[in-house]
DNA sequence: AATGAATGAGGCTTCATTCAT
DNA sequence: CATGAATGAAGCCTCATTCAT
């Protein structure tokens, strides 16, 4: 692990267990191993530092979830699966998802970073347009489609640390419902 | 409005504008148009002001939808009819929606605060409970069905600061479509 | 007792057990039940309050030990009881002593009060004067002769709850002997 | 001078001048010409300056006196030596003396310190101790004797910045006829 | 690149004092 | 006279950031 990561793990853990405000640099450099001095070689402060981690992240995080994303499969298929792939990221992360949905509305959040992560997102939204095309699924706003299932999936993450096979069956059948027309 | 209610409410618009460590206890003070040794009249610490703005708004917030609880009507109609409430309160009163959203994890919110607010919602269980017991809807543990509404609505609610007759209808329907049989 | 002797009691109670900066005039105005705003009816601020207080009881002090001035008696007869007088006084009222001693050197006290308590002891000076002439005590300066056993007096007094009759007349001889020539 | 040095001299310069609570952090940081967090890389708190200002001054005291302890002379010698280097002690550093003499009843002083400040000085009881089986000096409470003694002397002291070598025999004189028997 | 002592702005809180009731 | 809510200056302390080593 290079310095920066663990630096960025540090403030993670850190973030996560104590806030943001209640997690002073000193503490991180102590976490990380490493002075005060080092920490301002990587992350010009310390607004840069949550906003870097926070990016960092998202981009795991959409990266993982669109992995999901195989336009052989059916639309059903596709939406579903990227619903797997974050119960899945949520339980093999759950630090870091819990850091991204208790920060998203930070405002010390720049507004690039949260249009870049955004951005990463829109390819997820075709497949739902796709599938209203199709009549597979309701014919409402997909902002509010997806905004419906995500937050119903990620209420579910946050509240329990672990997940059987079929707890996650179960979710996602719901949310399936849920969007069905 | 008296001077205690003025100073949750500088509070409260403070707070979801700029975070609560972003807004200094002077700050306020400016706000509520008082002094600041006023504020510890009413509100021993910030710490203090915190939390009893959430219980304030937390109790609110679930008067509001407790009062459509009517062991009357049927089950389906009484869990609607709570989501509806809910939707109403969030449109109503977006910020002090926003606020205990947004704060619900704070590490600043006492154990104690927690559990009493947890505790008013009790009464909604037993409605899911009946509601499984008639095989109306999925044998799921009841934790995970209202996590999982709540989580879709509070989500819905907190990315669109109005919404039509026909939007909320839209939005209570994926509701039910998740968690019915 | 008055409200405004109730006030000055409280006061001294507070001050001796926490010491002058750690007793606020909201703490005061508890001991002695009233309001706040009712001590400034009898004391314009804190710091004549801790004037008068000081000054009420250096006044007590001296009245005690003056009375034991009696021009018929013999010079040690005179000095000796002075001693005896401060130990009674210190006996009887430890907090008051405890009072003078600790904050006699504070730099809230005003100069006209240090310059008024320190006029009530000149009657003493004469008698050393007078013991001095005679040839009965040592020739030193009177305020050596006085600082010497009022310290040593002072110093076994605050040191001590109790004394026995035994243990005055103890510490008197020892301060006769000090002085004697 | 190290930093340390030079946050502890003034401190001890500006709380004898103006007392512990009329000095604050930031004019002590002044006289130090430092900053202010500079003085909490030293001191985790006020009170902790305080405490340890307290001690290494008390052990400098304590560490001058008993350099006057030699078996080789006699108790008369020794307990008349150890008053003298108290002398010097005190008209060598007046502030300091002045220091210990105001604050050893300050409630902020912690009961440690004041414990191992007392224990300092327990070699000096044993001298008294002997001159008493001697026979050579009064048979009172020791601590008694040392009380009445060392009240005197510091009295004397923090009232005269001066002392001519006839002076101080002449304390040293009265101290010792006091206690002799 | 790595370090951490030094810095001081700014935050929370206290408290002497005022004043309207 | 009695009261205590209101006030804001000032105190202690934290912490992001700098810079000399």
């Amino acid at each position: 692990m290079t310095k920066k990561e663990s630096i960025l793990s540090a403030a993670l853990h850190l973030f996560v267990d104590r806030g943001e405000q209640a997690t002073s640099m000193k503490l991180i450099a102590g976490e990380a191993e490493c002075g005060i001095g080092t920490m301002y070689n990587y992350f010009p402060s310390k607004e840069r530092l949550i906003n870097d981690l926070y990016l960092n992240i998202k981009i795991s995080y959409s990266n993982y979830i669109l992995e999901a994303l195989d336009s052989d499969n059916s639309i059903k298929h596709q939406i579903i699966h990227t619903w797997k792939r974050a119960l899945e990221f949520a339980l093999a992360h759950p630090r870091e998802l819990k850091y991204i949905e208790l920060f998203c509305q930070s405002p010390i959040l720049e507004d690039c970073v949260k249009t870049e992560t955004l951005n990463k997102f829109l390819p997820l939204w075709e497949i739902y347009e796709t599938g209203k095309e199709d009549g597979i699924i309701k014919d409402l706003d997909t902002l509010k489609l997806i905004t419906f299932v995500k937050g119903a999936i990620t209420a579910t993450v946050m509240n329990q640390s672990e997940m059987s096979p079929e707890d996650m069956d179960a979710v996602v059948q719901m949310g399936w419902d849920a969007i069905k027309k």
